[in-house]
DNA sequence: ATGTCGATAACGACATATCGTTGGCGTATC
DNA sequence: GATACGCCAACGATATGTCGTTATCGACAT
């Protein structure tokens, strides 16, 4: 009860300055995210097998959300219904299928900036600290392209299809599978493992109707 | 600047021996959801498999510490040098090679405890909080025989139990792919690919459809 | 049109705290 | 001596914040 003050010295310090324009066309390209877990990856390095051809190494992905998602991403969901820091970025993982998690350093400068600009509100009365869209925060959002509206697909876009390498799709797959285990009832953890099982067999008639050596069919 | 302040409105709540009144400040808001599976440890957050080498459990069942080792643990690690919390999180997972990490959850209020018994204080002048043991704490540890002293060690012993059946339906799966992935064609791999992701959807969609208990208010 | 540069958004790690639930284990009971 | 009981320590999830570093992308120069 006495100390701590210096831990909100300064709430806006970080890139609290914020001058009112931005959320313009940034021209597509990439989006998603790659990493998860604090590990590298028990998947790429616990493996140990180079499987390194592939093609293009380091793809196009794994970097970062585009310079406005963040903020677009609160405003679209704040716009729906108000929410906490926290369940912004679980709505955001689910949305984007585990592909995109922004990290707390992200949304809580971003929801401090958006308060600033007066265009959310922390909402009164609640529990925690709930935000809510001012009436500035919905006519920010009315302004907003249907893509920009929506920015936690833009890392299932691309990254869900070709771009996505192979240890990449292990690896969301079995994110996807520890979201289910972790956080899923007994029923629910019971279809996961039919579909489990399901893609081991998949991947045994993958093996046997075309193999990679002799023995054609 | 405002808030904040609530959350150490009352440091000692939780499990202090002397709790005044109880208020749930900010608590509450949306229970914690229901039950889980007990997947914890080695599982915790990145998913650590040790598969592949290292890997068992913790002392026995479940995987939980007995019920004095953060406390010793913490005694232990303060005697050698002072720190803080989330040092001491750190250290106690290195120690026990990463079998044991001892969440926040179990650490705060472990050393919120031993600051109400005097065995260990604040360090002035520090940028943190950092903690450092009094003359009664290092008496304590004195008290401590040597497996006392070193809970992090008892981690290491291993057990397997159960649940191993979800896992294995993980496991074997994932094996399946790493047969694809070393012994498959390219076009092959394309195919794995697809499988894995569609498993990525099929969960993505158990979680959408049938939600657990969404933190909704 | 291309390159590069700088402001700053996004990020992971660090840090602290609380709550509901579970399970370790001491004790009372049979 | 087993076992049933219950207290409370340990735990994961929830929640919010900060800091140093990295990379995005408009702007300006070439």
């Amino acid at each position: 009860m006495r100390h701590m003050n210096h831990l909100h010295r300064h709430l806006h310090d970080h890139w609290g300055k914020h001058l009112h324009e931005r959320m313009h066309a940034m021209g597509r390209g990439h989006g998603g995210h790659g990493g998860h877990g604090p590990f590298g990856g028990p998947f790429g390095d616990g493996f140990g097998f180079g499987w390194g051809g592939g093609g293009g190494r380091r793809r196009g992905r794994g970097g970062r959300a585009r310079r406005g998602d963040v903020r677009a991403a609160i405003l679209a969901l704040l716009a729906e219904e108000p929410r906490n820091g926290y369940q912004i970025m679980q709505e955001l993982e689910q949305r984007s299928q585990g592909l995109w998690r922004p990290s707390s350093g992200s949304i809580y400068p971003a929801l401090q900036q958006l308060e600033d600009e007066g265009l959310v509100r922390e909402q009164e009365g609640g529990t925690g600290r709930v935000f809510e869209l001012t009436d500035a925060g919905r006519q920010e959002v009315e302004g907003l392209d249907e893509e920009q509206r929506t920015p936690w697909e833009a890392a299932t876009e691309d990254a869900g299809d070709e771009a996505l390498d192979l240890m990449s799709a292990f690896k969301s797959t079995a994110a996807a599978a520890m979201q289910v285990f972790r956080a899923g009832t007994a029923a629910q953890r019971e279809e996961a493992k039919k579909i489990l099982l399901d893609a081991r067999r998949a991947f045994y008639r993958l093996l046997a109707d075309e193999p990679p050596e002799r023995t054609k069919k």
